[in-house]
DNA sequence: TCAATCACG
DNA sequence: ACGTACGTGATTGAG
């Protein structure tokens, strides 16, 4: 494996950054960079860009800023030289406007500024270089400010910014003498001569730095030279004599001082203090995009293994079981006690387990044992391992895959100590990538090749385990200053993962034959569909092409385009904007229809056949790592999202099918994320309508319109019911109005009426923004968290869909992880019976079992989920039984 | 690879 | 002045 950079010798490293040459160049380098609201950000842009590269490139241990304080920072030169820096010209405004975000960003790196009296941002470096090289520091100076160069040492580098910002030149002692002809201990000697017209240091009038490097290398320094004036010749050495007194002065005006009145305080510059989040919030917020995307794999996260190496990793000796007989002479080590975890790690040709191709696992750091799984008999690896493995509390990388691994060789694993890819989200859940080399180099900085075909390149299954086992400590260390995720962890998604691995492996059937008559069926339909919709359109197009569609719509046949949405490439065509049109013309209601039905045979019909096992069963994945609410998503293929509003989608379902003798049982959650909206906000009379199994829509619409519930007309209850739900998902004017058809008026109205008699709800979504904005995370009943950094965006889109999320998700993600408690506690339950759950869609359950068994399991279905939590408002689950999933 | 669309909760 | 419901995944057309 690979490392990065590493400082030689392990010294700790301080970075000290000239603040306001590094903001100036990027000022510069980006005139017109702006947020939408036109706030100037092209010197905070410089600064953010300089500041990543540094952590990325240098991993300092330690940084701070200098600051050239405006107008006293000269004064004690001025008195030495009136014409010190004379001619600069004033910052522009827009310089000035843009200090105070400058400020929120070192606050968030945890960087601080220093800024003093008479001395300029070089004196305050020069000075704080000099005192960490005392305590035995590397410093690393940033600046494009070249006065600098004369406080190179070999501790002591500068790394001078050139063109642009990103392109950064470093100096050492030798590449200083390379460059400039001298040693550094003559730079102010050099400077004496040829000046420095930047600066209005005027030098040896006449002498240029060509002149000065020659004089230098003869006499060493400016002392020599006036000691041996006699022997240079006459031209060079009446420019001498008649800038003598310039010549001293200059080197006194380009001296750093190193006496500034400041001392480094190695707490306070600690680079470690740097939050992520906090920064990452703020480049949202100056509009950074691709910088606040690209950020975490560079910044320090508390409990990260330190930047400046990478974590230490051991890797076992390596044990490779392929033969029977190895396998029979084998002997386990035995684990110390029973409470030490068993790292594990397996790979398999297909999902589900199929076609296992190895298993390693290792008990100790030093010991890893890998089976080969192609050449070895399952039951006899399964025989060896089987207790073992089902006696240790394990750690690995998605279990949940390895367990299914683990069931082809008859082994039951049910005790999750941790997994490092669930482990990542529970902790921060805007991680980007998750495959194990990716989680390897941003958290522990062990980079790894990819692979071509984009499989982990990680090398051999020893090197897998020492990186799961680094991620494992990291992880352990970070959770514990996070107690109620780590509670979250050990009490739901590490039992859970075993319950989902069985769901996952079991499958469920499918009626191929069934689907492929309804196939030939729907496609009949289809060309009906197709041919009427030619004939109004008058020619043959492309009806799945939103382009060609709205073509057609809106230019041919020249429907009205008043109230139609667009998007970026046209008019929308949309279901919602259809309804708009509908009654316009026959065309509508046909396009409505042709949508329908080729969505469901091309994503249902004729897709899901392709799936199944060759026992006709579908396995979908339930991905645990993807949802920010901390739902479960289903993919390949998503069975998450079986039609079920329609006739046709009714009987897509019908193909969804118990074994022969079995029946299947649902239980639902009835108004599940409203009931935990009435706890959170803690609002009586909600509570109370919910413990009273009152119809709260209509009840809503009786308190907000002031009439009695017999009085409540449909239309009244079908409002209040788009505000209960709408409510859950930060509703507003407008959004109202597209649901419900009111006018813009009526609706405010409702709303405001709405809050009038919910005032908790308000309040409890009001104090759920403020959490957002203030911690930059949300958080559900049990801790789960949900970083929010787009509320802080200077978007308004993005600002309030970030707030949006943000209200939801304590609705959303308390139901989600209230269910997976509930799925835990079920399937202790269902242990050993015949009854196997089979799927979840967020409020529900579905569970196979015996025609027979069906009144208990639909009992125990019913009791179970509806004891999980104890909450003031009672939690309701309604339960049904058929002999298809399109009948229940 | 992205945008649009639509299936579900 | 902006222009919307929250959370997903799969398919398709088009660049």
């Amino acid at each position: 494996m690979k490392e990065e950079v590493r400082k030689a010798g392990g010294r700790k490293r301080l970075a000290i950054i000239d603040g306001k040459s590094v903001f100036y160049r990027g000022y510069y380098a980006m005139p017109f960079l702006s947020t939408k609201d036109g706030m100037p950000t092209g010197g905070v842009f410089g600064f953010a860009t300089l500041a990543l590269e540094l952590i990325k490139k240098l991993h300092p241990d330690y940084v701070c800023v200098a600051w050239d304080k405006p107008k006293t920072n000269i004064r004690k030169r001025l008195e030495m030289y009136p014409e010190y820096k004379a001619g600069r010209k004033p910052a522009p405004p827009d310089f000035y406007e843009q200090i105070p975000m400058l400020q929120e960003l070192l606050a968030a790196f945890g960087w601080p500024l220093y800024e003093l009296d008479d001395y300029e941002a070089d004196d305050i470096m020069g000075t704080l270089a000099r005192q960490a090289t005392a305590k035995d520091l590397d410093t690393a100076l940033i600046t494009s400010d070249l006065d600098l160069l004369q406080m190179i040492d070999p501790n002591v580098h500068v790394y001078a910014l050139k063109k642009g910002f990103s392109n950064i030149d470093l100096f050492h002692p030798e590449s200083f003498k390379e460059k400039y002809g001298v040693e550094v201990a003559q730079f102010l000697d050099l400077k004496s001569i040829k000046g420095d017209s930047s600066d209005n240091i005027p030098g040896v009038p006449g002498i240029g730095e060509k002149g000065a490097v020659e004089l230098l290398k003869q006499y060493e320094t400016l002392d020599g030279i006036y000691e041996n004036i006699e022997l240079i010749k006459d031209s060079l050495k009446k420019k001498l004599v008649a800038g003598k007194d310039s010549a001293y002065l200059s080197k006194k005006l380009a001296a750093i001082w190193t006496d500034a009145p400041i001392k480094l305080d190695l707490k306070a510059v600690d680079g470690s203090k740097s939050d992520p989040i906090k920064v990452q919030v703020l480049l949202e917020k100056f509009e950074f995009k691709s910088m606040a995307r690209n950020l975490p794999e560079y910044m320090h996260i508390e409990g990260k293994a330190d930047l400046h190496k990478p974590a230490k990793l051991t890797v076992g000796a390596a044990l490779y079981i392929k033969t029977a007989e190895e396998l029979e002479k084998l002997t386990l080590p035995q684990n110390k006690n029973l409470a030490d975890e068993l790292f594990i790690h397996a790979i398999s040709a297909k999902s589900h387990g199929q076609e296992p191709l190895s298993l390693t696992i290792s008990p100790d750091a030093k010991t890893t044992i890998t089976f080969d799984l192609a050449s070895l008999k399952p039951e006899s690896v399964g025989k060896k391992l089987k207790s073992y493995i089902e006696d240790l509390p394990l750690v690995g990388y998605n279990l949940k895959s390895i367990m299914q691994i683990l069931f082809t060789l008859g082994i039951d694993a049910k005790h999750v100590e941790h997994d490092v890819l669930v482990g990542a989200f529970l902790i921060n859940s805007l991680i980007r990538e998750q495959s194990l080399s990716e989680l390897a180099g941003a958290d522990l900085h062990i980079h790894i090749e990819e692979n071509s075909d984009g499989t982990d390149g990680i090398g051999s299954e020893a090197d897998i385990i020492a990186v799961v086992r680094g991620l494992y400590d990291l992880q352990k260390k970070q959770l514990a200053k996070m107690p109620k995720v780590q509670k979250l962890a050990n009490e739901i998604e590490w039992p859970l993962t075993n319950v989902l691995a069985h769901m996952e492996y079991q499958g469920i059937k499918l009626d191929t034959k069934y689907l492929k008559v309804l196939s030939v069926e729907i496609e009949d339909k289809i060309s009906d569909l197709t041919q009427e919709i030619y004939g109004h359109a008058d020619m043959e197009f492309n009806i799945a092409s939103p382009a060609q569609l709205a073509e057609v719509l809106f230019d041919k046949l020249k429907l009205p385009t008043a109230g139609v949405k667009k998007g970026k490439t046209g008019y929308s065509t949309a279901a919602a904007e259809l309804d708009k049109l509908r009654g316009q013309h026959e065309i509508i209601d046909l396009i409505s229809q042709y949508r329908e039905v080729t969505k469901l045979k091309n994503t249902y019909v004729d897709t899901l056949p392709e799936q199944v096992d060759k026992n006709s069963r579908l396995h979908t994945t339930f991905a645990l790592t993807v949802a920010q609410t901390g739902r479960l998503s289903s993919n390949e293929p998503n069975l998450q999202n079986i039609p079920v509003r329609t006739d046709l989608g009714k009987r897509i379902r019908t193909a969804f099918e118990p074994e022969p003798g079995n029946v299947f049982v649902s239980a639902d959650y009835s108004q599940f994320e409203l009931r935990i909206a009435a706890y959170l906000c803690n609002d009586k009379e909600l509570i109370r309508q919910f413990n009273e199994d009152i119809d709260v829509h209509t009840a809503t619409a009786a308190e907000v319109y002031g009439r009695k519930t017999e009085d409540v007309t449909k239309n009244m209850r079908r409002e209040a019911k788009v505000v209960n739900f709408g409510v859950m998902y930060g509703l507003s004017t407008h959004g109202l109005v597209a649901a419900t058809g009111m006018s813009y008026e009526a609706a405010k109205d409702f709303i405001a009426k709405y809050f009038e008699v919910r005032p908790k709800l308000k309040a409890y979504i009001d104090s759920v923004k403020k959490q957002a904005d203030e911690q930059g995370y949300v958080e559900n009943i049990f801790g789960r968290r949900r970083p929010t950094p787009d509320v802080k965006s200077s978007n308004f889109m993005v600002r309030e869909g970030a707030y949006r999320a943000a209200v939801n998700m304590p609705f959303q993600g308390s139901a989600a992880d209230i269910m997976k408690q509930a799925m835990v506690d079920v399937q202790q339950k269902l242990e050993g019976t015949d009854s196997k759950m089979l799927l979840q869609i967020h409020d529900s359950v579905l569970v196979e079992c015996p025609k027979k068994d069906a009144e208990k399991v639909a009992k125990i279905l019913k009791e179970t989920m509806e004891a999980v939590i104890k909450l003031p408002v009672k939690l309701t689950v309604d339960t049904d039984t058929a002999s298809t999933w399109g009948t229940l």
